[in-house]
DNA sequence: CACCATTGATTCACAAATAGACCATAAAAC
DNA sequence: GTTTTATGGTCTATTTGTGAATCAATGGTG
């Protein structure tokens, strides 16, 4: 089956989701630029952008970043070169951590 | 019809995907949880979960969202009161900005 | 070493997200 | 004021993202 209708979100992902489609829209006025002028370079459709901009939790997050993008709004408040410095630095870390997560570890246990 | 299949996303955008998807695989394994227990907490498959870690831009964005904030992943870096206060500052600004986006607008315009 | 939980990858069916068209309203520009 | 254009809805057709099931490979643990 696909998505069985009901999800669930916290309201800390609905504030997320929220403020991104607010800066989209800020950035995008103060830029002067159409609703239609962004969907048409985004190469999505009006209808899809005002949703965006409205918040609907259920857009792919590919467009919505594009879109974000398009507008001038920095994901993670940062350029290009920075994620790309930061996701190394993230994939350093996995390299560290164990391929699979058991579960049966005892925890450091404080039981005695 | 819907989606014409093919989309363009810029570098920039997929980075940041991509650098989402592995703070998320990394927060997972550092908090010692399975694929399978986010999945469930998040009310998805397991494979969706296994493609937003692989930084999937087709993925909603409230699900990557979620799973970000199960596994400890701080949204724009701040906690919900800030993301609540900065939505609010969103909103004052675009209370100042025009209704609608005017093409023809003249600019400031400094020829004189 | 062997055992088995975890992960990765694949396939399939279907509810749903999207494009595109439409219309009504609002608000800029004149 | 009038005109023009942007925006916000709604509706339908159709592609597609997702859940579920399955299997293989991996690697942690005892």
């Amino acid at each position: 089956m696909a998505r069985s209708v009901t999800r669930i979100y916290s309201r800390y992902s609905r504030a997320a989701v929220t403020l991104l489609g607010g800066l989209i829209r800020t950035a995008r006025k103060e830029r002067k630029l159409t609703t239609q002028e962004v969907a048409d370079r985004a190469g999505i459709s009006r209808g899809l952008l005002q949703r965006i901009e409205k918040a609907d939790l259920k857009c792919e997050i590919g467009v919505v970043f594009e879109v974000a993008t398009i507008v001038g709004v920095k994901l993670f408040d940062v350029d290009e070169a920075s994620l790309t410095r930061h996701t190394r630095q993230t994939e350093d870390k996995l390299a560290l951590l164990p391929k699979s997560v058991r579960k049966t570890a005892k925890v450091v246990d404080d039981d005695f």
